[in-house]
DNA sequence: TGACTCACG
DNA sequence: ACGTACGTGAGTCAG
């Protein structure tokens, strides 16, 4: 039999070390190890064709080996956690795959390899693959060492032989361990014989052949007097070296190899663990068709065949009377889950209308589906009569409330990750996920009712889902010819631009390419650089901003910026997005940002310029149409609020009960002084201190954005925190107890796993104590306006009004409505923004109203 | 595709 | 000694 034997240990050590650290797309997991392991492994697997294969991990014992040396070995201990995380999935995985997993309390990995390799029989042959050059001494005549590595990313391996050592350390594998004795090891805290390297080690048993030979006759033999010495003074540690080095070949495992014949692979498993480590290639590679058919315990089996239902009032007939229904759905075409298979309704189905509407209407059928907000798209446009009650479940939102991290909320994954399902068939694999959507539901609902997410569930994501679908529909209508005029004078200001740019330079480059601009100015220039990146000099607006000042060109080259951007992302941008009724439809998502918030892309309207005179004038040209107004509200303060409320921080509940301007109160705490004495300027910067507190402040960051010493910065958190105190407990608290549970949650259970705040390296740590501030309180307030929407969406249906709520951005939400309806939508979207929630802090919406965005706001 | 820059809350 | 505030999306360049 040939066996290949593998030291988990060392492999994965190589591995790691070997690719550049390496997570999941959500940072929740390391995987460089593993992929590392994996690629060595297959390569391993290709090379030697075993039919048996072995993989030994250390376990660590209770206490040291080697008592009389303490320090064995205890440089070996320290793994970092980025690699030690990885090992636990890394061992599921490998015996998934069908592989023996060796360990044994208090023996290490390389003498199970060394008790395999004396098992070694008539007609056997043994490969051990480890990383570590130790092992060497195990080689025999049907015993060889595949050296593993990873050098660039890609698996290597050496094959040692007897002729392959002879050749590199001129001994036979049997004297590696003298050798071994005598130079000692650091790495394994083994000692050998002071001033004695490698080298001389290596002649000294090629030429005597072993330790015992040369002491037995140390004063005879053929040594320089210094080497002489040395050896007689560590005779001892010599002896103690060769014991310590050599590896033990009485392990208590199995040796026989027939033991370590793979059983065929859980395709199932292995899929859904390399799925979740998001080794999709590797999933490929592997080729588990083929090891799929095992006889072993099965995954729940699932009927996936798949036919047209005809019937329509028959299926109708079947769901209410289940009172469940699970169906995915792609455009008017649902798959349903029953109890023969899975069922396909066709828009060409006679009575598909009539059984849609009976369906979507029915309050007795729960519905559990994937993706609902495009299933209210689709009904919204196909008969608006449709009206669709009680989805009760849609799985990429109960993906996103498990992990808002994850990022992967396709339909695919959800079912690879929550449903105990068989590989999909690769012909109806829409089929498939349907018939696997009760088995994901099942685990994801216990998961919800775990972390008390339910009401966050029912109460704020479902229902915001057809919220979000309706302000999808609507639209915001924009005035194409205002923006394109616009453009064509921003045209004109830049051309202007470039061209007194390109005199003052002296010379021609684009403008656009940070590369050639920080070539431009820092060197044909020589203007002084400040800041580096990754690829050149730094010329962002920090960076410009200070050189403005002293270099007229510079200040031309930010308002080119500034004006370009205007140009080609708004502008160029929205015109190609204009729909032909003159309005803009942007996709709001749901399941993206880690905080909860909702995202707008396609464009995005969440960051239409405001803050500059000059982009402001883009709001003009967002309006409302013919007879309406937009009304525009937005939270005051909200995320203060919030963490007031959170931090039940007395000084600033009272402050904005009190109806106080909250910064200046907190510059009358950090300067210590009357309110009446509080300057502008004093504002402003407890103004700052005010945001960084809601981000996870830092003195650095805090100096350069108001542009004071870093001490001084420093004191002005010394002194925010000295007057809030409940603030300044509340930091404490949650970071603590971020770090005992792995992650945060906002008021309404909303969680962020932080693994960040695991990690070795301080910066990620750091990172990771930032956003358990943060999160809690950027995430809340998202919860508050989501319950907002959805209550200002009720009540305009409600009361049969005309106005539509078209946008949210963030703490603001923009309602179209005719001019009639004006007063009274003002009162309904006020109220209910206030009203989402009871806090220990007022809620406070400011309400405008106008023709264009720029107006009402 | 990643880096850079910049628009918003 | 080292890098530094939270959360997004889009346009552009350059390898």
């Amino acid at each position: 039999m040939k066996l290949l034997a593998l030291d988990g240990n060392s492999i994965l050590n190589r591995a790691f070390y070997g690719i550049k650290l390496l997570t999941t797309k959500d940072g929740t997991k390391f995987t460089n190890g593993i992929y590392g392991f994996l690629n060595i492994l297959l390569r391993l697997r290709d090379e030697v064709n075993p039919d048996s294969v072995a993989i030994a991990f250390d376990v660590k014992a209770p206490t040291f080996r080697h008592e009389m040396y303490s320090g064995y070995k205890a440089n070996r201990k320290g793994m970092p956690p980025e690699l030690a995380q990885q090992m636990p999935p890394l061992k599921e995985l490998l015996a998934a795959m069908g592989y023996k997993i060796l360990e044994a309390p208090g023996w290490e990995a390389d003498d199970i390899l060394g008790t395999l390799a004396a098992n070694c029989g008539e007609g056997d042959f043994c490969y051990i693959a480890t990383g570590d050059r130790d092992s060497l001494q195990l080689v025999r005549d049907n015993v060889n060492v595949l050296l593993a590595s990873t050098k660039m990313g890609r698996p290597q391996s050496v094959c040692y032989d007897r002729d392959k050592i002879k050749e590199e350390y001129l001994v036979a594998p049997e004297q590696m361990i003298d050798i071994k004795a005598l130079m000692g090891d650091s790495s394994d805290c083994i000692p050998g014989v002071a001033g004695i390297g490698q080298k001389t080690a290596q002649d000294l048993i090629s030429r005597f052949g072993s330790i015992d030979e040369i002491y037995a006759n140390l004063d005879t033999i053929d040594i320089k007097k210094g080497v002489h010495d040395k050896l007689a003074a560590d005779k001892d540690m010599a002896y103690l070296s060769r014991e310590l080095g050599t590896i033990k070949t009485n392990a208590p495992v199995d040796g026989s190899y027939e033991s370590y014949v793979p059983s065929a692979a859980d395709a199932y498993k292995v899929t859904s663990i390399l799925a979740d480590l998001e080794m999709y290639k590797m999933i490929e590679r592997l080729d588990l068709k083929a090891a799929e058919k095992a006889d072993k315990p099965k995954a729940e089996k699932t009927c996936t065949d798949c036919y047209e239902q005809e019937d329509l009032k028959l299926l109708y007939n079947l769901l209410k009377k289940a009172g469940e229904a699970y169906f995915t759905f792609d455009s008017g075409v649902f798959l349903f889950k029953t109890d023969n298979g899975v069922a396909t309704v066709n828009p060409e189905n006679e009575g598909y209308a009539h059984f849609c509407s009976d369906f979507l209407f029915d309050r007795d059928i729960r519905k559990y589906t994937y993706n609902s907000k495009a299933l209210y798209a689709f009904y919204y446009d196909y008969r608006q009569d449709i009206e669709i009650n009680s989805i009760c479940g849609d799985a990429m939102l109960s993906a996103y409330l498990i992990n808002p991290s994850s990022g992967a909320y396709d339909l695919k994954r959800i079912i690879a990750e929550y449903a105990n399902a068989e590989l999909p068939e690769a012909e109806n694999e829409d089929a498939f996920y349907t018939a696997y959507l009760p088995g994901a539901f099942a685990k994801m609902n216990s998961l919800i009712e775990e972390h008390n997410q339910k009401r966050l569930l029912e109460e704020i994501e479902l229902p915001l889902a057809k919220v979000l679908a309706s302000m999808e529909r609507e639209g915001f209508l924009v005035d194409a010819q205002g923006i394109e005029k616009f453009g064509i004078e921003l045209q004109g200001r830049i051309e202007i631009l470039v061209k007194e740019i390109y005199e003052e330079a002296g010379c021609e480059f684009n403008l656009n390419s940070p590369k050639q601009l920080g070539e431009a100015l820092f060197v044909k220039m020589g203007l002084p650089a400040k800041k580096k990146t990754k690829s050149g000099y730094s010329t962002n607006a920090e960076v410009l901003e200070g050189l403005a000042a002293d270099y007229p060109v510079v200040a031309k080259i930010l308002e080119y910026r500034s004006l370009a951007k205007l140009k080609s992302t708004y502008c160029d941008g929205l015109l190609k997005v204009i729909g032909e009724d003159g309005r803009i439809r942007s996709t709001l998502n749901q399941t993206e940002t880690r905080t909860g918030r909702i995202s707008s892309t396609e464009p995005n309207l969440q960051n239409i310029p405001v803050r500059s005179e000059l982009g402001r004038e883009m709001r003009k040209f967002f309006r409302a149409k013919d007879g309406c107004v937009l009304i525009d509200a937005d939270y005051s303060q909200i995320e203060l609020r919030v963490l007031a409320h959170m931090a039940n921080d007395k000084n600033m509940i009272e402050a904005f009960n009190n109806g106080d301007d909250i910064h200046a109160i907190t510059a009358s705490q950090v300067f210590d002084m009357p309110l009446m004495m509080v300057t502008p300027l004093m504002r402003s910067r407890a103004k700052a201190v005010n945001f960084g507190i809601v981000y996870g402040i830092g003195a650095f960051s805090l100096a350069k954005d108001i542009g004071v010493t870093r001490a001084e910065a420093d004191s002005y958190i010394k002194g925010y925190l000295a007057h809030f105190s409940g603030v300044r407990k509340y930091m404490t608290d949650v970071v603590e107890k971020a770090k005992e549970n792995g992650y945060v949650e906002t008021v309404f259970a909303r969680r962020r796993y932080l693994p960040e705040l695991s990690s070795s390296n301080g910066m990620m740590r750091a990172f990771g104590e930032r956003v358990a501030l943060n999160m809690p309180i950027q995430g809340t307030a998202a919860d508050i306006i989501k319950i907002a929407m959805i209550r200002v969406w009720e009540k305009l249906k409600e009361q049969c009004l005309s106005a539509r709520l078209i946008m949210q951005v963030h703490d603001e939400l923009i309602v179209e409505a005719p001019e009639s309806e004006a007063k009274i939508v003002a009162g309904i979207v006020k109220k209910e923004m206030e009203n989402a929630v009871k806090m220990r802090v007022a809620m406070q919406a400011d309400v405008g109203v106008g023709k264009t965005w720029y107006e009402s706001k």
